[in-house]
DNA sequence: AACGATACCGTAAACGATTTCGGAATGTTT
DNA sequence: AAACATTCCGAAATCGTTTACGGTATCGTT
């Protein structure tokens, strides 16, 4: 094992005083003179002391550590969303223990039961795609651990959350594409156990229907991987099947990216002949060619306010205090680019 | 606090044995009866027994738990890089406490005293922009604890270390540019503290020199943010200059689409007349317009390795073994596409 | 009957910090 | 001088697990 370390015994022994003396003069307790705390103050600096918190969660019962289950940490909207907890975990002097479920349901499970015996303070969550049961989660509620889901959530958990409008994001996005002259949308649509995914193609349904057109259900493609790949291969299915809509709204910017790809190679000009929209509003999706319409989501903020709510309930559980679950919807904002403006140079395509 | 969570000593106490004996029969000691253990691990079933790691980490003097410092989470290179220390984590049964710096030297020495107060049985780091001394990282040496680095290394400090080869990856995407045609050649340079940064603009100088074409001091900027902006603005300055260069290589993928970007909107064709080459090989690089020659990392196998190596020193350290330091070497891939490829129809810019 | 081997389990001391309770010494008030 | 307050500090319990050491009971062996 490792060296041994410099602990409050050795400080105490060295000055002959106690170890509770040593620790309260380290703390700036009132009750210690001023020159007992400047000896164990300047000790404690010549032997380099560092407090071990294991020790000290042990004793106090917390951690100071919040976990973090996130499907996937590729990914530009997570690597956000963690950017924003860690920032509020900072100021908060806690520690972030980050698991990635891999989108396993059986990881997710592991990964909740590791955290839980690391006895973290608190726990933030976004569900990975296999997720039906959450039984893994309640021992953390049964235990009184405060737990805030955030973009894919539990609904049937009784928690705070914090999420995105989806659905009105799709709604804005596919309306946009209709008013620019799409008379016909498909959806390539995210894997449909996602509550994101769901509320997305609600909102794409709904707008076909609520500008009165009739929704085509091969049209509707879910994604397994969400990958730029995929973009791509589900334009060339409609292709080969003759069949090309005006407009493509996809679940995120890679599968969007992936489709213009796609129709670029396959000659189709893009947004003259499809128009695409995305959502997510990666970085990259403002300078790539045609730039791309996107439903930009506020990612770091989600991070900063789902770990605020959650440093907030463990504060409240401290102090007694009623902890009351809040949902916090986000609002995302439609950012227009090029590859939806459509109507600048319509170009009719040959009839299937 | 929380309520009270399942002991060892509840279930010591509802069977009448000692904490000794169930501690034991859960970890299936050979010296316990089935009987008894059959009785323990019901009734720890029963009760939703989960072991308190906190407890045991300061019983047995470790953590289980890996320490990892980046400059910035938001970013492929390094969430790829996770994504490998993770996985690596994830099957030797380690978690993960992540800290990002922000590339603030505060920051960093801040993480790394929480890391260690954490007790964590091992730290990766890559060091942040501002990082030139090393006190921080000098109590896990004295206590023995193991400490990697990877990509933006500390030279100074005798550790395993896991780099690419930035020289060479530099050096080839140079030469590439001077094979197509371009006799000038511009370096968007990272901020020159970064080992890594020195490294692949010596790569550029080098290459330059090798093909007989001589460096101007101008033609050399260091970004400070690495952003898609500072691409943009850089070849701006040299368009009002009037001292474009006929290649641009640029310290990343970002910063070189933002200047393909600014070139485009300047009127310039990319790469007929100034060609574009990038590192890092970001996924989306392949399918902007033009696509973009990178020079491509392997940023999982950095993580995966590296936390390798750290679990390995972990290990012989426990098994009291000699631990030498290892310095691995990967190599980069010139990924060739569009933006480098200029000799097919090569435009002569007006002379400055 | 005496001894050793074996199987099974308990005692108690760690690990390092925190905190409750209280004690001694000194000063202050009546 | 008695009573009280204040200042400063220590003893010891505590958090939950692990483990070195030892003890008892049972059985077989000579």
């Amino acid at each position: 094992m490792h060296k041994r370390q410099v602990t409050l015994a050795d400080i105490a022994k060295k000055l002959n005083i106690s170890t509770a003396t040593v620790s309260r003069a380290l703390k700036n307790y009132p009750d210690i003179s001023d020159e007992t705390k400047r000896r164990v103050l300047a000790l404690a600096n010549e032997l380099n002391y560092r407090p071990n918190s294991i020790a000290a969660g042990l004793r106090k019962r917390e951690s100071k550590i919040i976990g973090v289950i996130i499907p996937e940490i590729v990914n530009h909207f997570f690597s956000s969303v963690i950017k924003g907890i860690m920032e509020v975990a900072y100021d908060g002097d806690y520690r972030v223990m980050l698991c990635q479920s891999d989108e396993s349901f059986d990881k997710e499970v592991t990964d909740a039961n590791a955290l839980f015996a690391s006895r973290v303070d608190g726990l933030l969550v976004s569900l990975g795609h296999e997720t039906k049961t959450y039984e893994h989660f309640l021992q953390f509620q049964e235990s009184g651990i405060p737990l805030v889901f955030f973009d894919k959530v539990a609904d049937q958990l009784k928690t705070s959350q914090v999420i995105v409008d989806d659905y009105e994001g799709a709604f804005q996005a596919v309306s946009h594409l209709i008013s620019e002259g799409c008379s016909s949308i498909a959806h390539f649509a995210g894997p449909l156990v996602a509550s994101t995914s769901r509320k997305r193609l609600n909102g794409y349904k709904d707008a076909l229907a609520h500008h009165g057109i009739s929704l085509r259900e091969e049209w509707v493609i879910p994604c397994e991987d969400i990958t730029l790949e995929e973009g791509s291969a589900f334009v060339n299915r409609f292709h080969k099947a003759n069949n090309m809509p005006e407009g493509i709204f996809a679940i995120t910017d890679s599968v969007a990216i992936g489709a213009i790809d796609g129709l670029k190679k396959l000659g189709y000009q893009v947004p003259s002949q499809v128009a695409v929209a995305g959502f997510s509003d990666w970085k990259i999706s403002s300078v790539i060619n045609p730039s791309l319409t996107s439903v930009s989501q506020p990612s770091f903020e989600m991070g900063t306010l789902a770990a605020k709510i959650l440093l907030e309930e463990i504060q409240k559980l401290k102090d007694e205090e009623e902890i009351e679950e809040q949902v916090i919807t986000l609002k995302t904002q439609l950012k227009i680019r090029e590859s939806s403006l459509f109507t600048t140079s319509r170009v009719e395509l040959p009839t299937p």
